[in-house]
DNA sequence: GAGCCGTGGAT
DNA sequence: TATCCAAGGCT
C-alpha cells in the first residue's frame, strides 16, 4: 500500500499558516547557526525553558566563529540548567568543525549535516529544511504523537520497528514545495492541539480522517513506553567553605553531570548505602579528612538533604558544610577549586548544585 | 540496540 | 508523590 497523501501536507501548510507559530525568537532568520543552535538547544527540552538560554548565548555568541572560539567553560557555563550536557560539549565541537572544515557555512546536505557531532537524522533534516528549503523529513516527539494519532500506529513509537515505519511514513507525506511551513506545521501542532493529554480535536485539521478521534483513543495513542523502575541512588557531599568561597570539584567528562563543577562526594553515588543515622560519625569524619589539606576546620554540619530525579535514578544527596578557616589559596590537584559565592552563576553547575549556592549566597545578603 | 544523559512542567 | 515526557543523539 502507498503510504503516500498529496492532501495531508496540503492541509497542513494552511493550518500552519494560519494557526501555527511564526515570532518564536528563531524563526524571523534563516540563518544556518541560530537555526542549528535552536534546533539543539530544543531536543528533549521544551521551547519555554529554550527561550532565556537561547538569548543569551546569542547576545555572547552571535555567530559560529564567536562560540568557535569561545573557551570550554564559558560554553559549559551559558548552558548551565538546560541539561543534557552532552550537548553543549558537541555544540562547541561541532562549531570547531564547521569552522575548519567549511569555512563557517553549514552545509546544506542533510547527510553531511548528520556527520557533525550532535547532529541526527532529525535535527539535520530540520536544519536543513529551515535554513536552506531543503525537502527532508523530520520525526521528533511531535511528529511520532501526530502520526500515530493520524494513522493509528499501533505499538511504542520508540522501538525499533515502529520507528522505522514513522520514518517511512515521513519521507512520503513530504511536500513538493513548502517544505519550511510543513516542518514547522507537524511541530506546531504537535505542541498545541494534539497535545500529549486532552488534545483540541475539534480545532484540528485532520479530525476527518484522525483514526484515534473517530475511535476515541486519543489517550491511548501513541502507546507509551514500557514501565521501568527507577533505581534510588545516594551520595555525601561537602560544602567546604571560608566566607564567599566555596570549593568546587570537576567532574569527570565522561558520566553523569560530565565536565560540570559541582561538590566533591564521599565515594560516588551508592544504590546500598547504610542506614543513614549510622553514616552521620563516618561521613563526619571523612569530611574533615578530606577538608584538612584544604585548611583549618572550624566546625562540620548537615547544610541540606536534597533528591534530584534523572531519567534511569533518583538521587538522594546530603550536603556536610565544613566551616573553614586559613584556607590555602594554592591547591595540587587541578580538579579542585576554589569559586567566589558572588560570581557562581558563571560556572558550569548542575542545577540542584546551582540551587543550593545561590541560596547559600542570598543569605548572606 | 537498549541504556544513558538533565531539567522543568503537566497530570 | 510518582510518573511521563518534551524540537534526540550517542554508545
Amino acid at each position: 500500500m502507498s503510504l503516500q497523501d498529496p492532501s495531508f501536507s496540503a492541509d497542513l501548510i494552511a493550518w500552519q499558516k494560519v494557526y501555527g507559530r511564526h515570532s518564536l525568537p528563531w524563526q524571523q532568520t534563516r540563518d544556518p547557526y541560530r537555526v542549528w543552535l535552536s534546533e539543539i538547544m530544543l531536543q528533549q527540552t521544551q521551547v519555554a525553558a529554550v527561550i532565556p538560554y537561547y538569548q543569551r548565548f546569542l547576545e555572547r555568541c552571535p555567530d559560529v566563529f564567536a562560540l568557535a572560539e569561545a573557551s570550554h567553560e564559558e560554553v559549559m557555563a551559558l548552558w548551565s540548567g538546560l541539561g543534557y550536557y552532552t550537548r553543549a560539549r558537541n555544540l562547541h565541537k561541532c562549531a570547531k568543525q564547521v569552522v575548519e572544515h567549511y569555512a563557517g557555512r553549514f552545509p546544506s546536505d542533510p547527510q553531511l549535516l548528520q556527520q557533525l557531532p550532535g547532529i541526527g537524522r532529525s535535527t539535520a533534516a530540520a536544519i536543513a529544511a529551515f535554513s536552506y528549503g531543503v525537502r527532508a523529513a523530520i520525526l521528533d516527539g511531535n511528529v511520532k504523537r501526530v502520526f500515530a494519532r493520524v494513522f493509528g500506529v499501533e505499538g511504542y513509537p520508540g522501538s525499533k520497528p515502529i520507528e522505522d515505519q514513522l520514518w517511512l511514513r515521513a519521507e512520503a507525506l513530504l511536500p513538493v514545495s513548502g517544505i519550511e511551513a510543513y516542518t514547522q506545521g507537524l511541530m506546531d501542532l504537535g505542541a498545541s492541539l494534539c497535545s500529549r493529554s486532552k488534545p483540541n480535536c475539534r480545532s484540528c485539521p485532520f479530525s476527518q480522517r484522525c483514526v484515534a478521534f473517530h475511535q476515541d483513543r486519543t489517550d491511548e495513542l501513541p502507546h507509551r513506553k514500557p514501565a521501568t523502575k527507577a533505581k534510588q541512588k545516594y551520595a555525601c557531599m561537602f560544602l567546604l567553605r571560608d566566607g564567599n568561597q566555596v570549593l568546587l570539584e570537576q567532574r569527570p567528562a565522561l558520566g553523569i553531570w560530565g565536565g560540570l563543577w559541582s561538590l566533591p562526594e564521599v565515594s560516588g553515588m551508592q544504590e546500598n548505602p547504610e542506614p543513614a543515622r549510622a553514616q552521620f560519625p563516618q561521613q563526619q569524619q571523612r569530611a574533615l579528612e578530606f577538608a584538612k589539606q584544604f585548611g583549618e576546620v572550624d566546625k562540620i554540619a548537615i547544610l541540606a538533604e536534597m533528591q534530584h530525579v534523572f531519567t534511569h535514578f533518583r538521587l538522594e544527596f546530603r550536603v556536610l558544610q565544613v566551616s573553614m578557616q586559613c584556607v590555602s589559596p594554592t591547591i595540587q590537584e587541578a580538579r579542585y577549586q576554589w569559586f567566589d559565592l558572588d560570581t557562581i552563576d558563571q560556572v558550569g553547575l548542575p542545577a540542584p548544585i546551582k540551587t543550593l549556592l545561590l541560596q547559600e549566597r542570598d543569605s548572606l545578603l
